[in-house]
DNA sequence: TGATACTGGACCGTTTTAGTACTGTTTATT
DNA sequence: AATAAACAGTACTAAAACGGTCCAGTATCA
């Protein structure tokens, strides 16, 4: 349904408070009260971002996490490959198998454009940028756009679905 | 997951297909050779293609469908939405419904930024330009990026869960 | 009148998501 | 050394979404 899944959602709020926050670390107790979530959701988020190496996590009492990285060097692309796998917007891009004629198919390497320009404007901000209101600026990235019309030949539109 | 549906994939590569092919009408069983999918799933989409007023439709024997507008005038974001609904990154964005404290959720109103940059990305694209394998030009579309720092104040970062 | 083809639902099995629970391990404190 | 706090890992369950099918209805043409 191209959305970003809730736990993707809860980490990019975590991680922005944390990285407005830097200084000190929070247990996934702290973390829960403040993102008003239950503990146990909390704890798997920051489980799974400790894995990932955005977060480092300290056992123990006094233990907790903090940012592993400078905000700026967290983008929203990162915290989401950590806590959905990778970005892929078409299931044909997910998988490597073939669907069925891809060598003709223009829109399966269309897909391939778009999938890669949203993932790089994803790439483009930061924690950092997420902790305040960001303003409209433009920021350019590579995006498949028309050209000269090149003659579509012989071109197979199969799609293949599996069960 | 940041996925786009199959039933939408589905639809973008008839619609393109059908793009290419402007002239002629095709049945559900037309396309259904075509795309190499079964009957009923072709069926599924090209109704609800119809009814979105994507395609015009035709009944009875010599019946079928076609493409109700130009190429150039259908977008993917147009075809998403079609067979997906509105395009929502985030449950926040879908939903009216305020995330506890919204007001001074700074991620929410930037999720919203990211957005409408992903939509306005796939508002860019024609299924005229689908048609045809496109180039690695720059486009320019409206991306939140950083800006003068503004003080993050008292923000709230809960995060609602809802069953 | 009959065959063809779209229309509109309902339906159902599967997968994914969202959230919980439990057991184990590390660490600081006393 | 004992204890309590906190992370680590994994398994599990209920609910939602997805993907696909099916069928009864209506329009159209020959």
């Amino acid at each position: 349904m191209l959305r970003v899944t809730k736990l993707a959602d809860y980490g990019i709020v975590m991680l922005t408070y944390l990285a407005a926050n830097r200084e000190s670390t929070y247990t996934a107790r702290d973390m829960a009260k403040i993102v008003q979530l239950p503990l146990p959701v909390v704890s798997k988020v920051l489980k799974l971002l400790g894995k990932a190496g955005l977060l480092t996590s300290q056992r123990g009492t006094k233990g907790g996490y903090s940012l592993a990285r400078d905000p700026q060097e967290i983008t929203v692309a990162t915290v989401i490959r950590a806590l959905e796998g990778p970005i892929a917007v078409t299931e044909c891009i997910a998988v490597n198998r073939d669907c069925n004629l891809e060598l003709g198919c223009p829109v399966r390497t269309n897909w391939h454009l778009i999938n890669h320009a949203i993932q790089s404007a994803l790439e483009k901000i930061t924690l950092a940028e997420m902790t305040k209101p960001l303003n409209q600026s433009l920021v350019c990235l590579n995006l498949p756009v028309p050209e000269t019309a090149s003659k579509n030949l012989d071109i197979s539109y199969e799609r293949q679905q599996q069960h």
